[in-house]
RNA sequence: GAGCCGCUAGCUCAGUCGGUAGAGCACCUGACUUUUAAUCAGGUGGUCGUUGGUUCGAUCCCAACGCGGCUCACCA
């Protein structure tokens, strides 16, 4: 086995056209696997982590003669030689710590060895933590391995990774000398932990639903089509679990949540991934109303622990969590930031004739519901800067949601905005089968006139809802527009670890 | 899908009013046993995104295309 992998690594190499830079790693390796070292061993085990020194020795001003000794590993990413010594930077999982390595410690051929090793290898070391003259936490190496030799190297060290196709494309060489990339998707991992603890201790059951459906249904959105061969039928990337979820409910998990992937065939922007996170759960004998509160507690729980603060600043816009979060009805927020008369606004021609002057491309025919949704979103969303949520939702574009009591042409409804985008869309469930079953219906009379995103009938959702879906209050926060406001990231990208491209071009 | 901007060494960037390119880092050689973007001396490294066009000559001017960024449209 290992005569085998050493004979095919040690083939002639195919005669690419490389670069001498590359070449002379390519050289290196061969030569290691010539003097009988194996450049990729899998036989170190480190035993502590930058993290552990750190956290060891790293208050204590003045180390003691024998101190701990330290098993790590981690990649090369500086290099300070000074013939008979060096300082070395090495990274592993939890950071960065410096070795310091002597001639006359590790003898004449270690040393010569550790010489060869390049930025960017990857190297297992033991070592006694010292500090130097200029007080930097260090390791004393007293034995060092290459682990795995690096053929490509690494971006330079002052500027780093600033290419951001680059980043994006070979995220792995960001992640790597990047730290404040890291600190991003560290956050990430524990904003949805701490999501789903909070979840999860209030009595949430975490479930998953499908991915791929045959009919895409739960939000007002283009899918992607694939194929299933055996079945030979076609299927969705899913848009929503809401249909789904709700069905949980009937089933008597009365409370589910899911935190998990939607696609949506749409363009890409700085705010938009063709496939993002989201969190939607669903609580019964709740109301809209109750989302709210319990929407401030959630998100004011994760900023505090993730930020320490409830005051935080995005894109330079200092943002308050401090409760209560201001409220607007749909109509309050169009007049407060618009440029119409209330009674205006009532009036349907004239609301038409003022989104007009806005620009807005409507037909002549629009709904009234529609109408002023959309001179909602044109006049008031990027206004949002501090943390809102909007209620009083026409019927007419919320074809899932439960009617307000005292007025039919309006849902309890909310959505969450946050410096100037929809973060969360939340609603008191429409749970009368025969309503569900005309909105449909008109959804389905919407998409035979062309409107490619009206919803499609589900007879299975009716026939769950007309078992009985206890009053129920639903929920969906996009995951990632929360991290980028939390970690002040101006793209979607900067939050998705490989965010859909273009093949890259040759 | 449209508009604008960008693409030069492994990385970060200069540059050529058209005469086939430079720097810093990295790498190689040498000096150096506490550095912090270490320092000092010398050196290697490029089909200037791709394909055409104009021209005696194109990395530079023009066109198309590719990829990326931003804005707009669609949307969460």
């Amino acid at each position: 086995m290992l005569f085998q992998l050493q004979f095919s690594e040690r083939l002639p190499t195919i005669m690419e056209e490389l670069s001498e830079l590359l070449l002379q790693r390519r050289r290196k390796v061969d030569a290691l696997w010539e003097a009988g070292i194996n450049p990729y061993p899998n036989d170190f085990k480190p035993q502590h982590t930058s993290a552990d020194v750190r956290d060891a020795y790293g208050a204590v001003e003045v180390i003691e003669e024998n101190p701990q000794t330290f098993v790590v590993a981690g990649r090369i990413l500086m290099r300070r030689s000074f013939g008979k010594a060096a300082f070395v930077q090495m990274q592993d999982r939890k950071g960065r710590i410096q070795l310091y390595l002597k001639k006359d410690v590790l003898g004449d051929d270690l040393f010569a060895e550790f010489e060869d090793y390049d930025l960017g290898d990857i190297v297992g070391a033991v070592g006694t933590p010292f500090r130097t003259k200029t007080g930097e936490l260090s390791l004393a190496v007293t034995e060092i391995r290459l682990l795995t030799k690096a053929l490509l190297p690494l971006p330079e060290k002052f500027h780093g990774l600033t290419d951001v196709e680059t980043r994006y494309r070979q995220r792995y060489v960001d992640l790597i000398v990047s730290p404040e990339v890291r600190e991003v998707f560290f956050k990430r991992s524990r904003i949805v932990s701490l999501i789903r603890e909070f979840m999860t201790n209030r009595d949430f059951l975490e479930v998953e639903t499908p991915m791929m459906q045959q009919i895409p249904g739960g939000a007002t959105a283009k899918p992607f089509i694939t194929h299933h061969n055996a079945l030979d039928m076609d299927l969705y990337l899913r848009i929503a679990p809401e249909l789904y979820l709700k069905r949980l409910v009937v089933g008597g998990l009365d409370r589910v949540f899911e935190i998990n992937r939607n696609f949506r065939n749409e363009g890409i922007s700085v705010r938009h991934n063709p496939e993002f996170t989201m969190m939607e759960f669903y609580q019964a004998y709740a109301t809209f109303e109750d989302l709210m509160n319990f929407t401030e507690e959630l998100l004011c729980h994760v900023a505090q622990e993730v930020l320490g603060t409830l005051d935080f600043s995005y894109g330079g816009q200092p943002i308050s969590f401090q409760r209560p979060w201001q409220r607007f009805t749909v109509k309050e927020a169009i007049l407060h930031y618009g440029d119409i008369d209330a009674k205006s606004l009532e009036d349907r021609d004239l609301a038409y004739a003022y989104a007009q002057r806005l620009g807005l491309e409507l037909p002549e025919d629009v709904g009234y519901g529609r109408l002023i949704t959309e001179i909602f979103e044109e006049v008031a969303e990027t206004k949002l800067i501090q943390p809102t949520f909007i209620t009083n939702y026409p019927t007419e574009v919320s074809p899932l949601s439960r009617k307000n009591d005292h007025d039919p042409d309006y849902v309890d409804r909310f959505e969450f905005f946050c410096a100037g985008r929809e973060m969360a869309n939340a609603f008191s469930e429409l749970n009368d089968p025969r309503d569900q079953k005309e909105r449909f219906l008109a959804q389905v009379a919407a998409k035979a006139k062309g409107d490619e995103e009206a919803h499609y009938m589900d007879e299975d959702y009716i026939r769950a809802l007309e078992y009985g879906l206890p009053p129920t209050a639903g929920e969906g926060i996009g995951i990632d527009r929360l991290v980028m406001l939390l970690t002040d990231s101006p793209s979607i990208r900067d939050v998705i670890l490989f965010p859909q491209l273009r093949k890259e071009a040759k």
